[in-house]
DNA sequence: GCCGTTTTCGGCCCGACTGTTTTCAGTCG
């Protein structure tokens, strides 16, 4: 073993040390020991233990920890510390502006063990609340996070479209006559991208010429049909080149998953469809199809629903009338109460539903009985001015560990609706999830089963859940499931929409706007629900004020009395 | 954990910089 690997070893230990709060002069004196190594001239294998020990900052325990290391590559002090410390945390040492007192704070103060959960915590402003983090602290986080999380290899759709969109347009500009068109997973709109791809209807040579010239692009593969480039610290962009009479077939081919392609080929026909086609819109017309839109070409349930001719009308952005799951400074959101109604009115939307947190939510500043009724009569204050716009009395009611809700029936009853959502205790089996989950369900104050599952793309999987009977169970409650917006979220999953639409269970389109920026998110969920076949008719956030307003009151009559 | 003397137990603490404070705590090179 090296100077450089016993030095880090000392360094990390040292930092273990101090994010588990052990004794800091202790730490401090790995730490120096680390330093003192690290500028050694000469290679502590090589020297003799009784030299080691006078060396000025290394006492007997450090050298202890040096033998152990050069006799067996260990150094078990530290992997005692190691085992005790969630992955997250260690992965929180790499973000630059976290050390390790801050980094103990974060884990104990907020709970939050992972590098995506610390992300959500800054984008709901929580990060603020703690002592010795401000604004700047806080912002610098964010961006030290996502610039990590920018070098890794997968990313989301809301992180990699505009930048996709620009490089379409470039590349039409570049090659121009050659047809150029975005297809793959981000032409589908799917919600997590490996690869940017573009089909190409020109010459592989032509293509690596004129990109090479880009300097932020490397050539990394080539195979008979692509060319893979690696963008400087970025997404891959695959390229598929094709003749200019393939260019639809090609695009048709690359567009869908292999799911689809396989349904599309299921009596051996697909070739016939595709040579020659002058564009998609001709593929489907031979075919006999309705013209299947480029994010429902997943698997096999849209050709099944072209077949029978009953394609839906897919909801589009446009189709939201209302936000419903917000905060404001009541709790943990950045803008007041009155900013956020004033912008969603003002964006011709015709409701907000405030949904501040509940009392639980201490870390996010949730709100007390008392706090609960000083925002109703501010609300009430508020709609008068601001009528026929109106702002709807919500709360996100925390979803306890034993599964109820964070208030009594009586003061759930003064909201016109709750969304109920898990938020702490995130570590459950199946069986805990399910039982928490249907409690909260079968609650008849629950309106709205916010974030399903509780994951955080790229970085944390949700509890495991049985969609299908959590789904059931808001079929027979009458509860409406949120499709939580933020492109982080995104849940409930696309995926089971069907069989939600299927159970007639209403969906929810909620951006979970902790400020008014937040709003913009309703898109990610409009596009994700598109993927899983959602109309306007059956989301909730597409009612009108007034249609709303009558649901609440059929459902409440229904559920509560 | 290390050090060292007024010597075996009590104090130790890179300095510059940032950010959050209102005199200091934490991070970083």
């Amino acid at each position: 073993m090296d100077n450089y690997t016993i030095a880090d070893n000392f360094s990390l230990l040292s930092k273990l040390m101090d994010i588990h709060g052990e004794d800091s002069f202790k730490a401090k004196s790995f730490a120096s020991a680390s330093f003192t190594i690290e500028k050694l001239p000469a290679q502590l294998k090589e020297t003799a233990p009784e030299d080691i020990a006078r060396i000025k900052g290394i006492g007997s325990s450090t050298n202890k920890a040096i033998q152990e290391m050069l006799q067996t590559g260990h150094l078990s002090l530290l992997e005692n510390f190691i085992i005790k410390t969630p992955p997250g945390i260690l992965e929180m040492l790499k973000i630059k502006g976290l050390g390790p007192k801050k980094i103990a704070t974060i884990w104990k103060e907020l709970e939050v063990e992972t590098l995506g959960e610390l992300l959500y915590a800054c984008d709901e402003n929580r990060l603020t609340l703690l002592k010795g983090f401000g604004q700047k602290t806080q912002d610098n986080v964010k961006q030290s996070i996502e610039f990590y999380f920018s070098n890794r290899d997968r990313f989301l759709y809301a992180e990699i479209a505009t930048m996709a969109q620009e490089l379409e347009k470039r590349l039409q500009q570049m090659l121009a006559p050659a047809l150029v068109s975005l297809t793959g997973q981000v032409r589908r709109t799917e919600i997590i991208i490996d690869e940017v791809e573009l089909v190409v209807s020109a010459a592989p040579a032509i293509i690596e010429q004129q990109l090479s010239a880009i300097p932020d692009f490397t050539l990394v593969e080539t195979t008979d049909h692509s060319q893979l480039w690696q963008h400087q610290q970025h997404v891959k962009m695959r390229i598929y080149s094709c003749l200019p009479e393939d260019f639809a077939k090609t695009l048709f081919i690359t567009t869908a998953d292999a799911a689809f392609l396989e349904h599309f080929d299921a009596d051996g026909q697909a070739a016939a469809l595709l040579n020659g086609a002058t564009s998609e819109a001709a593929i489907f017309e031979k075919a006999g199809l309705d013209m299947i839109e480029p994010c429902m070409r997943n698997g096999g349930l849209a050709l099944d629903l072209a077949k029978r001719k009953q394609l839906p009308t897919l909801i589009s952005p446009e189709d939201i009338k209302g936000i419903i799951h917000s905060h404001s400074q009541w709790s943990d959101g950045v803008n007041t109460l009155e900013e956020m109604a004033t912008a969603a009115k003002a964006q011709g939307l015709e409701y907000l539903v405030i949904s501040d947190h509940s009392r639980s939510a201490f870390y996010a500043n949730g709100l007390s009985i008392e706090r609960i009724q000083a925002q109703h009569q501010q609300i009430e204050e508020l709609n008068k001015t601001l009528a026929p716009f109106r702002i709807f009395k919500s709360v996100e009611a925390d979803i306890l560990y034993d599964g109820s809700l964070d208030y009594s029936d009586e003061i759930l009853a003064t909201f016109d609706l709750v969304i109920a959502s898990v938020h702490s205790i995130l570590k459950m089996t199946e069986e805990k999830a399910m039982a928490r989950l249907l409690k909260a369900i079968e609650n008849p104050y629950t309106t709205i089963l916010g974030h399903m599952t509780g994951r955080l793309l790229l970085s944390r999987n949700g509890y495991p859940v049985d969609h299908q009977k959590i789904i059931d169970a808001c079929a027979a409650n009458n509860v409406v499931i949120e499709l939580n917006a933020h492109p982080r979220r995104l849940d409930m999953d696309w995926q089971w929409l069907p069989y939600a639409l299927e159970k007639n269970v209403l969906i929810s389109i909620d951006p979970d706007a902790h400020s008014i920026e937040g709003y913009k998110d309703v898109y990610y969920g409009t596009l994700a629900a598109r993927k899983g076949g959602l109309t306007k008719e059956k989301n909730l956030s597409s009612f009108s004020r007034t249609a709303l307003e009558t649901f609440l009151q059929q459902r409440r009559a229904a559920r509560i009395n």
